[in-house]
DNA sequence: CAGGAAATCACCCGAAAGTATGAAGCCATT
DNA sequence: AATGGCTTCATACTTTCGGGTGATTTCCTG
């Protein structure tokens, strides 16, 4: 009920209106009755009112054309923000821990500086990277983060 | 004039269909007078009437409501074709041969295989490449890549 | 619980990479 | 003609990397 309401207000006050202006021409009609050509210009008067009426709810009720304009920005993405990955890492079977040290690699530090970094043997992340050489089919460290990159396991 | 009779048939018509029913009106005055509330009758009748009529204009004239959507599609294009970048790489101090060794190391040649590209010995490419390690400031060959990636001298 | 993947570490060896130093030819600028 | 930068090459030496093999521990899954 109070959505009909709602939904309804604006037919709802149309006919408040109405009923409103019939009260006042009801007046309107005693107090005019004398003049000659009143009848004309009362309804003259109601047509021009009510043709505004129609011309407001016509502009009120109308549907607006609805129009869609795509455009199309090209943006040169220069670093796009970069996430490991999951699916090309997956596919190449590379562990978190591997892909750790192939990130560090890429930034160029050496093997004893990537295992200082992760708190771990020198030994330790030989294993790791021959594993990587192994997925990437690489046998060079700079190849391997070549290929990393080309796959998008790196950025 | 005929141009201005062209361009204003609407409001004519609607004028003279104000007069006709004027002369309606007044007939009907004379013939229902005698009925109660004919008056009421008569004024809801012409409020029907003109206000479809001002719909009916309101729809003809008025200038179709436009909304406007506008939709960003945001495309990220592929790498755009990398160009040396001259001035990062005379800011480096690196020379064309140079910059070309670099090059086949961030690919993930091996120096022996970039010798053979480049029909040189590989004490030539040791030279260069140890030329390129103290122009960058690195000294790893994968340290050298990241430095130069990111100063814009390799892709 | 057994099996397998992941992570850790060790040792050895050969290959590749990097450092240092010297030198020669070419080319352009002064 | 001289100077300096670029390219080329060589030798000798050190360090780092990569391959191969093996072992242990932890954690997860069938």
């Amino acid at each position: 009920m109070k959505q009909w309401f709602r939904n309804n207000k604006l037919v709802l006050l149309y006919g408040l209106a109405l009923a409103l202006l019939l009260f006042l021409l009801r007046w309107l009609e005693f107090r005019f009755l004398i003049l000659d050509h009143a009848f004309e210009a009362y309804v003259g008067a109601i047509a021009l009112v009510f043709t505004g009426l129609g011309i407001w709810l016509a502009m009120k009720l109308a549907r607006p054309k609805v129009e869609t304009i795509i455009i199309e920005k090209t943006i040169i993405s220069e670093a796009p923000p970069f996430s490991p990955n999951e699916k090309s890492l997956a596919d190449a079977g590379i562990s978190k821990r591997e892909w750790e040290v192939l990130a560090l690699m890429a930034k160029g530090m050496s093997n004893q500086e990537i295992a200082n970094q992760l708190f771990v043997s020198l030994n330790t992340i030989k294993t790791h990277s021959s594993r990587i050489f192994e997925k990437l089919e690489a046998s060079r460290r700079t190849q391997a983060i070549s290929k990393a990159k080309a796959l998008g396991i790196l950025p």
